[in-house]
DNA sequence: TTTCCCAAGCTTTTT
DNA sequence: GCTTGGGAAA
């Protein structure tokens, strides 16, 4: 019997139903963005405008109007500003938006090769390698081909692996790349070039690919199987990405395939704060995006709400000294506010010791640590601080440090769950072979032909040729290995055969400071813990490498937030209370390889410019008059060239002295007389750092 | 072929 | 301060 089922009329206006009131929650600009129509947008969006506040209201928007969450899809930097902005965006809706796909282009990536490898002649298990695998397969096929016999320096295994990934991201050949910017490389284009097609032939014929392959591989699946893409870009019903001024060729490709089949994509970016030009980010993509889409509607964010006009004032005279001109001009909401303070300390120790007690200063004031951060150019210049606030019992998580998956002795272990995982990963199966008393380059390269070429089960040992001198380590690892791969196993139980096998070889090859790394392992299996698969677990370690620091402070400290020590690459995006900027020095910052790129020095200033408007109070500027080089000694170093000739209405020169020398150097005390400029050397004589 | 030892060289920023 | 490469002994 056939039935009529009728409808109720919709509403009229869908806003009366919506649970945020967003006219009310944003400026006429950020609701602008917020409400925009379907079709293409690009958003240029000025530091501290509420760019992330914005892209939450936008995802929560789009999901109240009815697009479904899991069609949405928030491209970001790093997975920890997806997950920060996902959790927002969850909090405002009553969770809904946790189904929104969020991630950075390369986990989005995985997750479509992962499904679609075996079309373009990958396994669906292909591991990924980070920077250091990568350059020991280069070191395997280097080695082999004994390209470094010449009379001459040939590149070492990074500069080689850079010079893959530098050609690809810039899309041109490595032959071109070598003459036009590594002249010095020049006498030995045919090596590297043939070093180039076969580290591309030993990624397809082990199922292991690179960072870059992640983002390449997708495109090309894209454009070789229209199928694929049909059915990939139609489940994206939206497209959001964040920080598209750091995004390359690759990534512009792959957001115009993503939204080729629904046109829905909104991109958000600001030109001034692009700095990763060095990993072939192009800022030109911002402005390209109306070109790419037809009928972009462009929008604009201008309002600062983080920090103080004194703050902005620094920061706007910072931008105008760029070669390139930026139409910017940053105005705050908050007029008031302390003048942002050029630190001058005698050395290191002065430098962290002011930097130390400030902090404590401002923890007595209320001010939580967490909202204070410490960034600084490169990682290794907070060395002098990092004992110093161990002396003083500050807690603090370092970003862009050591990576916990760097750290030797967990790669170790993860070559054997990658081994469980992608049988025949040559590079995980290389450095565990090595591992074995008697197994050098030679016999390992061997062990690795007969068990990839061997039969299903490659951890049979019988019918090939071995060596007593291996041969009971060989079975041991072997053993391991099956049990591990043994599907019963859950992941913590892997992980807990593997240690027992592996810490004799920990405490053989690291007897000095093997208790410590023997921790690292620790916090190594507790982590595990947190994961469900295997391939989850390293697909995360890959992808979203978790920082040493990280696992220590939390450890240590679980009453009190951390402070964030960070360089400032990995600052991007967030804001703090304070800001302490350390060693801001010519040769660090800006760097002195920057001099020698094209457009590097404004890449540096634009590295100064994002980390001066990090702060919303109180920022921090110091840098050490003396430094010290072994090989060297003392010598004078000189304040950044950026910060030359500012009137002191807009930064103030403050010095640091010892208790009784003068007054001491802290609010609301009067800065105390400078002292006498340091005779600088002349540029011809001054060092790198 | 492996392993040990010593000298040389280099040292940014990230997925 | 650390990795990397070369050379020589086992």
């Amino acid at each position: 019997m056939a039935r009529r089922f009728v409808l109720k009329p919709q509403p009229a206006d869908l806003s009366t139903r919506f649970t945020i009131d967003y006219a009310g929650e944003l400026n006429p600009q950020q609701y602008a963005v917020v409400t925009a129509a379907d079709g293409p947008v690009l958003v240029i969006a000025g530091a501290g405008t509420g760019k992330t506040r914005t892209l939450i209201y936008r995802v929560a928007y789009l999901v109240e109007t009815g697009v479904p969450p899991e069609q949405i899809v928030l491209l970001t930097f790093t997975r920890r500003a997806a997950a920060e902005m996902l959790g927002r965006a969850s909090g405002l809706l009553d969770g809904r938006c946790s189904r929104v796909r969020g991630g950075t282009f390369h986990s989005f990536c995985l997750g479509v090769l992962r499904e679609y490898a075996p079309r373009i002649g990958f396994p669906r298990n292909f591991s990924i390698l980070d920077a250091s695998d990568a350059a020991d397969v280069v070191d395997v096929l280097r080695t082999a081909g004994g390209y470094h016999k010449g009379d001459k320096r040939f590149p070492r295994k990074r500069s080689l692996h850079a010079l893959f990934s530098a050609a690809l991201n810039r899309d041109v050949s490595v032959g071109e790349l070598i003459l036009s910017r590594f002249p010095q490389f020049a006498g030995y284009v045919n090596e590297i070039e043939d070093l180039a097609s076969q580290y591309e032939a030993y990624k397809v014929q082990y199922g292991l690919m690179d960072y870059d392959d992640l983002l390449r591989r997708t495109l090309s699946l894209f454009e070789h199987h229209d199928d694929v893409r049909q059915r990939v870009s139609g489940s994206c019903l939206h497209v959001l990405v964040d920080e598209y001024q750091d995004t390359n060729r690759l990534q512009a490709a792959l957001v115009r395939q993503l939204a080729s089949v629904h046109g829905n994509v909104m991109a958000v970016g600001d030109d001034a704060q692009s700095i990763y030009g060095f990993r072939g980010a192009e800022p030109e993509n911002i402005f390209a995006f109306p070109d790419d889409f037809n009928g972009t509607q462009v929008l604009k964010l201008e309002h600062n709400y983080r920090s103080t006009q004194p703050i902005l004032s620094l920061a706007n005279h910072v931008i105008t000294k760029a070669e390139q001109k930026y139409d910017k001009t940053l105005f705050s909401e908050k007029k008031q506010g302390e003048l942002p303070a050029l630190v001058q300390a005698a050395d290191d120790r002065f430098e962290s010791r002011f930097i130390c007690q400030m902090i404590l200063q401002l923890r007595e004031e209320g001010v939580p640590l967490n909202r204070i951060a410490v960034l600084f150019r490169s990682a290794y210049n907070s060395y002098h601080l990092e004992t110093e606030l161990n002396r003083c019992n500050i807690p603090f998580v370092k970003y862009g440090g050591l990576k916990l998956n760097e750290a030797a002795h967990i790669k170790d272990v993860v070559a054997y769950l990658r081994i469980a995982e992608n049988p025949r990963d040559a590079v995980a199966w290389n450095r565990i072979l090595l591992l074995l008393p008697g197994v050098g380059p030679k016999t390992a390269n061997d062990l690795i032909q007969w068990i990839v070429a061997g039969s299903e089960d490659p951890f049979q040992l019988e019918h090939r040729p071995f060596s007593p001198r291996y041969a009971e380590a060989l079975r041991e690892l072997f053993d391991m290995l099956r049990a591990i791969r043994s599907p019963e196993a859950t992941l913590l139980q892997q992980i807990e055969t593997i240690t027992p096998y592996y810490e004799p070889i920990l405490k053989q090859k690291y007897y000095e400071d093997y208790p410590k790394r023997l921790q690292d392992l620790e916090h190594f299996v507790a982590l595990a813990g947190t994961f469900s698969s295997r391939s989850d677990f390293l697909a995360s370690l890959a992808l979203d490498p978790i920082e040493l620091t990280a696992l220590e402070a939390e450890a240590a400290s679980k009453d009190e937030p951390p402070l964030v020590l960070s360089t400032i690459h990995s600052a991007k995006g967030l804001e703090f209370h304070t800001v302490f900027l350390l060693h801001a020095l010519d040769g660090v910052l800006p760097s002195f390889y920057s001099l020698k790129e094209p457009g590097g020095l404004d890449e540096e200033l634009r590295l100064l410019y994002v980390a001066i408007t990090r702060a919303e109070e109180n920022l921090f500027i110091s840098y050490p008059v003396v430094q010290y080089r072994r090989s060297y000694g003392e010598y004078f170093s000189r304040p950044t060239r950026f910060l030359d000739n500012l009137p002191e209405q807009i930064i103030e020169p403050w010095t640091v002295v010892e208790e009784g020398a003068a007054p001491p150097a802290l609010p609301p005390a009067p800065p105390p007389v400078a002292l006498p400029a340091p005779a600088f050397p002349d540029d011809d004589d001054l060092l790198p750092f």
